[in-house]
DNA sequence: TATGAATGAGGGTTCATTCAT
DNA sequence: AATGAATGAACCCTCATTCAT
């Protein structure tokens, strides 16, 4: 039935909600149950408890991610097209789910705690993911290859996820797609050329 | 005496050990003082409470932070001489007290749960003094004018702390000066002159 | 209709099973709707909640207790034979219906904390009907005078309860008619005669 | 200390009284700290949890019997009298700790629910210990032979576990010795001679 | 009659903090 | 200064029962 998906859509709004103002571990079942408006125990009929509707957050953002990733990469995009995709895709998130980016950004792509071997793997294929691009571009040679790809990686991802804290940290919305354009521009442009003056 | 300032240092480095092994809310008071080896009840002699001793450590931390910042901006360095310094301080860091850089890293710089507004402070100031920089780098004809220094200031951090977190994240260990000059020399040539081939 | 009784047997069989897999304190209402193939909600059509439906279990092993014992007194069997009679009922009763006795070794025959009067007051009376048998034992004298019935009754039905616990607990079945009444045979004789060597 | 065997003893003493009154499943920890007077929470201090602390019933219960056994089979006993002990021991127990034997009776004999393997090898190794007296007695002379031990054992216990639990049901008190001294050579002389009129 | 989603009180356990010694 | 026992609120999860369809 759909009335089974709503509830569980609205069990997972309110724990994205619930856990962006108080963190993960000050998230009780309780508040997510009043958040929602879903009875205590009957979220326990949707998720296995505590701990898996937060791997549900998790798997989520990883799925989305790798979802972005895998069309970046199969299709004949250049690769500032396909940097600025990803690009894209975090300013998009955050625009249509801030939660979601807030969480990804303060308790998934950092917190070394609850860092399972599983969620260490997701990072390390999304950096290698992001790495072939980089790779890419040094082999068609719109890349210097002083570098390893993988600084590469980490000054481009570094830069993004930055930006993208930067608007967590302080609640900022994105005003228009302007505004989104310009911020995208501005990553990409310092990315590749650099801050020295000309 | 002075027995009372080493004690306060053993719970303060039993608590960073516990902190990065387990995170800051599964690390129990039971784990910090089987850890620094004093008993239980005397670790509330020291610090008011589990509060207060976490809160030491995020002050520890900005304290070093500002107190290599009021140095770099008073005497008269280059710009790409601060910059450098800068990354010294986190890689030197990282190198003498892992533990602190790793916390810094999964539990101060994100998690907007435990973001009060003083340690939001804390950040604003930091930024606000890498800004000051980029300022006088746009000033004195060095970076390029046509981004924001906000701008600049998040792509040089972002930069910085994706190279440190990768290497806490995988509990990597510096290995000798060349490498930690491999690493800062890398991190300010792309953020400077860019990841587009000349 | 016939079908509210056989959705009743259907719920009380698998009440059987899962209280004799599970003991009756961890047997939840989804297991016996699991078991018995009826839905959630419709057990409290048939019966008016757990309790009822356990006091059912408890009614039913009474009932056809007491059902024998009326025919064993009424007609005139002789002592060892009424004794006899009483044996393999147990016994048959375990063969037939092995869940139902296990129950009320494990479940009814001891435990004090469900013990209501009610169920205190079965005992007794089954405790009685033994004794008038022994009674009459002693009054024809074939039972020797020398204790009280009581006391008859209990060695009787402590080995009789301690032959089939033994079974119950190690899940052993009775292997044809053979070995029943060799078990049978057994009882009564050592009862009667007692285990000095002659 | 002695004040943490106290406590110990405390908590394990009101553990006995409740269980006795609401049956192990009913049993609620708080119930165990008001009972006791000790604290919720100290009461983890001293017990792993619930399992621990009735784990610990039966471990005294059965360490109690088979330190009893080892005495009897040790020395130079004769079958009667060893069988004696094995009576008094239980008459005696109940004089001195009824609640432990009413537990053993209606939690630890029967219940195959919680019955873990261990616990059934505790039984196993009880009744084999019992075989081993009958064996001797059959031996020696003194038992007939014409019965398997086992079947000896289960007359045996079975007697005995009955008229205890009997007392334990009306809970009723053993008054004075001779009341003891009476019953035990019943149950005894019942066992060895059986019940039939000479 | 039939279904299974919905409810929420109940209970075990944890752990920061206090306190007696 | 030092110890670790004592306290109890907090929180997750279970499951008997009810309810809407």
């Amino acid at each position: 039935m759909c009335k089974k998906k709503e509830k569980e859509e609205a069990i997972f709004n309110a724990a994205l909600r619930v856990i962006k103002e108080k963190g993960s571990h000050k998230a009780r079942m309780a508040d997510i149950s009043k958040e929602s408006g879903i009875s205590y125990g009957l979220i326990y009929h949707y998720f296995r408890g505590k701990e898996e509707l937060f791997e549900e957050i998790h798997k989520r953002w990883w799925e989305g991610l790798f979802g972005l990733m895998k069309g970046v990469n199969q299709t004949g995009f250049s690769v500032p097209d396909r940097l600025n995709q990803i690009i894209y895709y975090f300013l998009d998130q955050y625009q249509m789910n801030p939660e979601l980016v807030n969480i990804f950004i303060t308790e998934i792509s950092r917190s070394t705690s609850n860092l399972t071997k599983e969620r260490l793997n997701y990072f390390k294929r999304f950096m290698d993911l992001t790495d072939s691009i980089m790779e890419e571009g040094q082999r068609t040679g719109f890349l210097r290859k002083d570098f390893k790809k993988r600084y590469l990686t980490y000054i481009f991802l570094g830069a993004l996820e930055t930006f993208v804290s930067a608007m967590v940290l302080v609640d900022q919305r994105i005003k228009g797609d302007d505004q989104k354009q310009r911020i995208a521009k501005s990553i990409l442009e310092i990315f590749l050329n650099g801050a020295r003056a000309r």
